[in-house]
DNA sequence: CAGTGGTCTAGACCACGCG
DNA sequence: GCGTGGTCTAGACCACTGA
């Protein structure tokens, strides 16, 4: 709670060292998922600061989704539930604009030499281990995605042997892993079923597929997870929305 | 400047009035593109609250891209460039990563009886005229991209007399119609090409495409446009940004 | 230099959740 | 009733812009 390196000496604003401040210690772990934070003239008092240079910090916390408000109640590090992962990470809507809930089977797993696409996409070392995961979603019953998932094994310790994967991951990899995800980037492109993803969605060949690719990043702005997936939209739809709170890079 | 219906009788919060007050004097053209507005010092004079009110409410302003703030200088209203518009709401990619820029060509406009599609995406009554632009967007002089616009004519009147029509379209619909595009929904679909659209585009048929299909709204929240691409992206990649939020310090 | 937005403070009161 | 976040005020000082 105490001052740590004090505060005058940095050129930036300080309700950003607070921000700052407070990110770390949900990072790092000192601050669980689900767990209230200090109330705000708790953290005022303790970093010697004014209630409104909290605030500030903490209204920016709460619109990057890493923390929840609650009046009358307290502010509270985010703690993902499976609908959360799905409204926020899942694009795909019926032609009656319902989003899709799509399950998942014939999940696999396996541990890998990163190959050289997989490290340029996560962004790690030469010789860095990955878990790799398949699976195929299905919507009603109808096989309509075939994805694969890649993650570091470095940040997944132990999840290669997990007996059960649940049908949304990025819960799971808060909870278990403490790896909260905040943002991701989609890649689209449209293909044609070749014969191995043809059968493997009942789909005739030369069908046309959409192509997804995804890279998740974490709190640490650093890529998490690359997953790429071929669908059979087969009347549904991707969707994403443009314009919001978008700044010049 | 002097107070509406006065302050206290709502319920809302006083800088949601605030907001909402200089929304409407943007939308309505009292302050054109490009045009100061008054100092937040003169604002809170004027409208009888506090600084830090008036602040509350040109900070949401700014991040919803209606208003630009320049330290030293003062606020403005917004005046989208093509740089802007292209920077905001165009999402295609090269394969490494840098944005495509693409020109226009054989762009043809009539107006006609709205659609009962297009009546639905644009909510505009039954018997309401559109405008229906159709043009072949290039890259690096390979036509790679098929699309319609449709345009409620009500509000653009005259654009179908228009001679020359720019490459960009919003920043024409912000400075001469007054309409300021401020979000879009984009749903995404992959198909292949018909006999019609592969001799558009010079491609094979039968070639995957991915079909775009676009609703644009304005400052009060309604929908202004709604275009419908078909984009062989042949090696491009259409990307799509998740979850809010960018990076920590 | 005067005027603008950007940061920060100290304190007030309100609305909500819960015991 | 008490503690929480939510709103609002009044005033201070800084950093930047441009005449």
């Amino acid at each position: 709670m105490a001052m740590p390196t004090d505060l005058k000496l940095d050129p930036r604003p300080l309700y950003a060292q607070v921000r700052e401040l407070l990110t770390r210690r949900i990072s790092s772990g000192a601050l669980r998922p689900g767990a209230p934070l200090p109330s705000e003239l708790q953290i005022a008092a303790d970093l010697g600061v004014s209630h409104g240079t909290v605030r500030k910090a903490l209204d920016a916390l709460a619109i990057e989704g890493l923390v929840v408000r609650r009046q009358g109640k307290g502010t509270f590090v985010v703690e993902q539930t499976p609908q959360d992962v799905h409204f926020r990470f899942f694009n795909i809507y019926t032609a009656d604009g319902r989003k899709v809930i799509p399950d998942s089977r014939e999940t696999r797993i396996k541990t890998a030499k990163a190959t050289v696409v997989e490290r340029r996409r996560l962004a790690i070392d030469t010789g860095a281990r990955v878990v790799r995961l398949r699976r195929i979603r299905t919507h009603g019953d109808q096989p309509f995605i075939s994805e694969t998932i890649v993650i570091p094994e470095a940040r997944f310790p132990g999840l290669a042997e997990h007996k059960t994967i649940p049908n949304t991951l990025y819960d799971l990899y808060q909870a278990e892993f403490g790896v909260l995800v905040v943002r991701a980037e989609d890649q689209l492109e449209p293909v044609v079923a070749d014969k191995n993803v043809s059968s493997q969605l009942a789909i005739a060949e030369g069908a046309p597929l959409m192509r997804i690719e995804r890279v998740a990043f974490g709190l640490d702005n650093c890529p998490v997870e690359w997953r790429s997936s071929l669908c059979n939209l087969a009347g549904l739809q991707y969707v994403a929305h443009l314009g919001q709170g978008m700044a010049p890079a």
